[in-house]
DNA sequence: TTAATATTTTAGATTTGTCTAAAAATATTT
DNA sequence: AAATATTTTTAGACAAATCTAAAATATTAA
């Protein structure tokens, strides 16, 4: 495996999450992602196509080739297991992790990133419950968990309801919950168990706990 | 404290090193060290001048100014904590901890390197004996230890002998061993516990464990 | 103390990654 | 389908860090 600069590696590892949304990924949304213009993404991707990272036509959008996924498995692989170190071992709060990962993620030793996957016990999941690719780029697929059990602040994607009662849908179609919604989950009420929902940038609401226990969501970048 | 770049680090931590064998550094010396050209050197102390890490007038050499020590005892802590931490948790050899060492020093996230100090429990050296400076930038004058205890491979300075005879000092005098002359120990014999000496780059050579139980020795780099 | 040699600096070029402004291509609207 | 708007690309510029070759300065040796 080649090695790539620090900048390379950024936008691989966007288009690498953008594409999972959609399945190509386009000029606009890349530079949006990476903060930077457009024009800079353009020239990127043409270096990028050099180097058989990914497939692009000039107003086509782009998608990573095999190898450029295989690159960027590699990225997220360090990320995370530098999110569960500084989690579980330094003690950062698990919303601090993500920034302090994202330098640590561009040393790319293959040694120093497999004794570290097996001195923290090859952990499967990131503090954010992300899963963690193996020495070999292998990423879990994600299972479907119910809501009542995803963790907070975590975004996931609807994909299936248990009880299929009318009753129910009429509720989901009202609460603007389809499969295919991406939702996080921002609160938990002890009292009667009650969660406080949000999808995408709209503002939160609260289901009941009768209704959580119904829906299943995936979780996990890939 | 602002943040430098990869260059300037590298820069800056070379001119700390080779400072303290002469006092003034010159540019083929840094030239040589870094694997780099002359001009580029002249380059760089131009820019490291304009941000006032360092005292340069053209053909005149260079000493980091109390700012850039500053600095440089920030890359140095880095270091020799992933050091610690490489050697101490993952498990590396004392010998490969160095490189990849290089890599980590130059994540310059205070809190992460504070955070790692704790963990490590505040060590005081790195695996080959060199002092860690603390969260403030001071750093442990080096303490004499007898050539006995002396870990391999690591330059000390000879700093004093403990028994004055005569006899001593004629040996002391045919082996070229002298008050300031750097050397390392390159391997202890268990059989009679005699111990082979290298002075700089001359072949290596071998004295008794009487002679070396009377030298001590400074190390670390400060 | 000059002449020869070595060191250091300057001048100008190159690479990487970025940008702005303008042109080209594609999408959307009326 | 033509006009308008949006997106994407190109062209050209710039900063950082490097290099080579030539010029300037310092050192050494005759």
């Amino acid at each position: 495996m080649l090695n790539y600069s620090t900048s390379e590696e950024n936008y691989i590892k966007a288009i690498f999450h953008l594409q999972r949304q959609d399945g190509t990924v386009t000029t606009n949304e890349l530079a949006n992602e990476l903060k930077t213009k457009p024009a800079s993404v353009t020239d990127m991707m043409k270096k990028l196509k050099v180097k058989k990272l990914l497939h692009y036509e000039p107003y086509q959008g782009f998608r990573l080739s095999s190898e450029g996924s295989k690159v960027a498995l590699g990225i997220v692989r360090r990320h995370r297991l530098w999110e569960y170190f500084l989690a579980e071992k330094l003690k950062f709060t698990w919303d601090e992790v993500h920034e302090v990962a994202e330098d640590l993620e561009h040393v790319s030793n293959k040694k120093l990133i497999d004794k570290l996957d097996e001195y923290l016990g090859f952990p499967r999941v990131d503090p954010h419950g992300d899963p963690i690719p193996d020495a070999n780029g292998r990423i879990e697929i994600s299972k479907k968990i119910c809501l009542t059990d995803l963790p907070l602040n975590k975004v996931a994607v609807v994909s299936g309801v248990s009880n299929q009662s009318s009753e129910i849908l009429e509720l989901l179609e009202h609460k603007k919950i389809n499969i295919g919604v991406k939702l996080e989950v921002k609160k938990r009420f002890e009292f009667d168990h009650s969660i406080e929902v949000r999808i995408g940038r709209q503002p939160a609401f609260t289901i009941s706990k009768e209704l959580a226990e119904n829906i299943f969501v995936k979780y996990g970048s890939q």
